[in-house]
DNA sequence: GAGTAATAGTTATCCAAAGTAACTAATTAT
DNA sequence: ATAATTAGTTACTTTGGATAACTATTACTC
């Protein structure tokens, strides 16, 4: 919580300088990493609803980061990143990775695994409640 | 970052049991631990702009949780809880800490104060590249 | 002490990012 | 074959952030 502000704000300036939002680096980030998702994959993994995973989609794809993948249920739209995509994703990743070494300085190796343990462990608290 | 979204849903929910938003929350729990603050000390402390705080701050008092505390320098607005907002404080905070609790399930006390004690260091380092 | 700087807060306006409700199209289950 | 479920969309609302431009007050400077 008091962590929450400051980190976002500074997350949101190494954003806005290579013109993407938040909501869609968290897209970018987990296509890049899983391959293609459906929309309810992501908002399910986003935490949110579809119609607000529709309209980021919508907005990276006019962007010509993502594009649909063909399936058989006609239903879902699938998505990956385009090569585009993929070489804005590994730009941005450059900047956040030495923000995220900023931020970690002066943490032992060993207190910043601990931490992210921790986190992990937090989040499969709070994913329990969910369903 | 793949904490946030589920935490912030979690607490919403129980915030929004008792009427409250997160921002408004942030700000009585603020005022609830420090006394009294001015609109100014409130934006840095959240990080946030200073008519993001007028606003907040405005419909709080509406609520009847904050008042405005006299000062000398006329331009500045301090302001401390009610004894509702006090009183509202301390019920929303029982519901915070059973949730707290809950998410901190099966996670040591010595690794809960480890934990806090990396997310403040990087809290300093956040701060550090702000003024 | 007059005039300029700086500071605290407000108003107006914009926009991102979430939500809900109600819908269509496609698939599954009965 | 029909009903129920699922994936996604559309339309609309709201919170909570930002900027720019402003007023009122206080502090600084010569």
């Amino acid at each position: 919580m008091l962590l929450y502000r400051p980190f976002e704000n500074r997350l949101n300036t190494e954003l806005s300088k290579h013109h993407l939002y938040r909501a869609q680096w968290s897209i970018l980030y987990y296509l890049y990493n899983d391959g293609s998702v459906t929309l309810v994959e992501l908002s399910h993994y986003l935490g949110v609803e579809k119609p607000t995973v529709t309209r980021t989609i919508a907005k990276l794809e006019d962007m010509g980061y993502l594009e649909p993948v063909p399936t058989k249920d006609k239903r879902e739209k699938r998505m990956q990143l385009t090569d585009t995509g993929r070489k804005v994703y590994q730009e941005v990743r450059v900047a956040i990775d030495e923000f995220e070494q900023e931020i970690l300085n002066g943490i032992s190796e060993e207190e910043q695994l601990k931490g992210i343990r921790v986190m992990s462990e937090i989040r499969k608290n709070l994913m329990k409640g969910e369903l």
